[in-house]
DNA sequence: GTAGGGTTAG
């Protein structure tokens, strides 16, 4: 290098331009250049910077602000054998030599390295000072270790340093995140001075913890005291307002934040999206994504979760696209987001091209990655894919293990279900939640294993030390239910020690549909229409239970009473997707521009049922018409025309998959059985419940769903 | 020369 530039000009340069220049072999100037290789994170200039002392300065020894500058480099870029090595040949390191190896391995999740570097400090008999401190609590935090926390908390008291802002802090932290919330509590009484950091710290602990309303009204208290907030509580607040639904008084403070500037920070501005989608105010989020001017890829992927978590999936999916278009990395956040969505919308096609986006970017080894890979294959129907992606994960959670036990569930085969929640026991790395629990038993419900679902429903508090909640009482009423058992599932809700929701009523009443017990359907409807009077779905399922059973007055006074009370159905559609269009089917639909080889193409696959000896099941049709009439009113079902159309358009070979966005209808589960042997193709069909595998004559329910 | 509290996901 020459010209003498200096390196204490600290601009932040662009993030390359200084990676391979080398520095001027003096100590001011190999310092100034390790300082900001770590400012740029370049290892390689560190290292050059390093290798240039080495040979210009030995044999004599480093000088030691040089040496601590490449302990905190080599430390703080996460290169820890580099760093304690450099740390051992140094005969008499001192506090800030082990400082800043403490501090490097604490920020880079090595929290359990950090405090043995403390420790072996302390061996060498050097005494903390208040830089170590708070490096030594961040480990202890996010080691969860509160005894480890407790002894440095009472070294740092009897040194004095406690009284130091930045020790506090870091204290106050510590006994939060290791869950002792009544000592925080009385070290933040006790402090002598509470700056802004102390009072966040209380903030965002309350928010992690689930305590929304203590964050607040600590914010209150903050403004009473006259402090003022910075970027960090603002999103501590709007994290509070999401959590507790108070769509209200966040709006409110973003008000405030519009006053003073500080919806400009990119980070408040992310908050307001994520609190506004939270609240499922989405325009709201939309306008405040569109005025930033300064977005990075955390504003876009909270776009795009708040599409996701409130219906709406291709929008979703459209703001993955411009954020790619507007230069955005594919980010494990981003990913994993986008990937969910395409579960939602069954798109196994964007999910492969996100599977492979994934491994363009390095991010496949990533756990949330992994585990969103393998709910979206077990989601899209692609059980083999999902396998498989659970095989690759670099390491698993019990994230990633419910994924592909849901995967078998929502396909129905409880025999592999159980399997690998067996394995999953088995392994010893994770324990069930209550997820799984929901899983296995909703699949011994699906495949018929009654016993064996009653078994894991009494068992899983003394096995698993998983007290049942309500998602397992309603597992419980849809396998007694299933398996015919109405009037037990009936008993079974009356003793159930909580309140019966919509899931358990509407458990009972689906199982009294399947089974033509009109009766105590009844029962359960109104159950239903007392806690949801406008919600549709249970009116039409009741009428399609009296529609079953041939009573067409009740049905229809259902259907009228609908009416009356303003409530609208949504339609039931089926959709297909064929090279990139999305073809959709509404039943009785004669709109799509291949209406006419749809038409025929139906009238032939009925020739050839009937003459396989199909014959239409008419108590599918809703209405009261004639048999012949019924059969014809049948044989326009949304997903019969959708099959129709995959027949006509998707080359053989090529498994056709529909998507419905209702349950699939008895009558057209059993075509499809015909047709999938009598054209000799496999049909998927994911229903809003489950998938349907349809393959020579056969599905993958056994007809149990 | 070394330090504390943060936004997005399965």
């Amino acid at each position: 290098m020459t010209g003498g530039a200096s390196f204490r000009i600290i601009t932040l340069p662009p993030a390359d331009a200084y990676r391979h220049m080398l520095p001027s072999p003096d100590p001011e100037s190999l310092a100034a250049a390790v300082e900001l290789a770590v400012a740029i994170r370049s290892a390689r200039l560190g290292r050059a910077a390093h290798a240039t002392a080495v040979k210009h300065l030995s044999p004599r020894p480093l000088p030691a602000f040089l040496s601590n500058h490449l302990v905190n480099m080599y430390s703080k870029l996460d290169l820890p054998t580099a760093a304690a090595t450099l740390l051992s040949l140094d005969p008499d390191p001192s506090v800030v030599t082990w400082t800043a190896l403490i501090s490097g391995s604490a920020q880079n999740g090595r929290p359990l390295s950090a405090l043995a570097h403390f420790a072996a400090m302390l061996r060498a008999s050097v005494r903390p000072n208040d830089f170590t401190f708070p490096s030594a609590f961040k480990a202890a935090a996010a080691a969860r270790k509160p005894l480890v926390g407790r002894q440095i908390h009472a070294s740092s008291f009897k040194s004095g340093l406690i009284d130091d802002a930045f020790v506090a802090c870091g204290a106050l932290d510590m006994y939060y995140k290791t869950g002792l919330t009544f000592d925080a509590r009385i070290l933040f009484d006790e402090m002598p001075q509470r700056n802004i950091v102390a009072w966040n710290a209380v903030m965002t602990n309350a928010v992690f913890d689930g305590r929304p309303d203590e964050a607040i009204k600590a914010f209150i208290k903050l403004r009473l005291h006259g402090g003022i907030p910075n970027t960090i509580s603002l999103c501590a607040f709007l994290n509070a307002c999401a959590g507790a639904s108070y769509s209200s008084l966040g709006s409110q403070l973003h008000a405030f934040m519009i006053q003073s500037g500080f919806d400009l920070d990119v980070s408040v501005g992310n908050g307001l999206i994520d609190f506004y989608g939270k609240c499922h105010w989405v325009h709201e989020a939309r306008a405040v994504f569109d005025e930033m001017h300064i977005k990075n890829d955390v504003s876009w992927c909270s776009m795009v979760v708040v599409y996701a978590q409130n219906g709406a999936e291709e929008e979703a999916f459209r703001v993955y696209l411009d954020a790619r278009k507007d230069g955005i990395r594919p980010t494990d956040f981003i990913v994993s987001s986008v990937l969910t969505t395409c579960a939602g919308l069954s798109g196994l096609d964007l999910g492969r091209s996100l599977h492979a986006a994934a491994i363009r970017s390095c991010i496949n080894g990533n756990i949330f990655v992994g585990s969103a890979l393998v709910d979206m294959y077990g989601k899209c129907g692609s059980i083999r894919d999902a396998e498989q992606a659970f095989e690759e994960m670099p390491e698993r959670n019990l994230i990633s293990w419910n994924a592909l036990i849901g995967g078998y569930t929502q396909l129905g085969n409880a025999h592999m279900a159980l399997t690998v929640f067996d394995e999953m026991i088995g392994c010893g790395e994770v324990a069930p939640n209550y997820v799984t629990l929901v899983n296995v038993i909703t699949a011994c419900s699906r495949g018929g294993l009654t016993k064996e679902g009653l078994d894991l429903f009494e068992t899983m508090k003394e096995r698993f030390g998983i007290e049942p909640r309500l998602e397992h009482y309603a597992c419980v009423v849809d396998l007694l239910g299933r398996a015919g058992m109405e009037e037990r599932a009936y008993e079974f809700i009356k003793t159930m020690p909580i309140r019966p929701s919509i899931s358990i009523w509407g458990a009972l009443l689906g199982a009294c549909r399947l089974h033509g017990k009109t009766a105590l359907g009844r029962i359960a409807a109104h159950k239903l229409f007392e806690i949801d009077p406008q919600d549709s779905g249970n009116h039409v399922l009741l009428s399609n239970m009296f529609a079953s059973a041939g009573r067409w007055v009740e049905a229809t006074e259902v259907r009228k009473e609908m009416k009356d009370v303003g409530i609208k159905k949504g339609p039931g559609c089926s959709w297909i997707t064929w090279k990139n269009v999305v073809h959709v089917f509404q039943a009785k639909d004669t709109t799509h521009e291949l209406n006419d080889k749809i038409q025929a193409m139906l009238a032939k696959l009925r020739r050839q049922m009937q003459a396989a000896g199909y014959t239409p099941d008419t108590q599918y049709a809703l209405y009261d018409l004639e048999e012949e009439e019924k059969e014809t009113e049948v044989l326009q079902h949304s997903e019969k025309l959708a099959l129709a159309f995959g027949l006509i358009s998707i080359p053989p070979g090529i498994p056709i998959r529909i998507t419905k966005n209702l349950r699939v209808c008895g009558d057209c589960h059993c075509a499809f059985k015909f047709i999938s042997g009598i054209v000799g193709r496999e049909i998927i069909v994911r229903d809003n419940n489950r998938f349907h595998y349809f393959r020579d004559y056969q599905c993958s329910c056994r007809d149990y769903w």
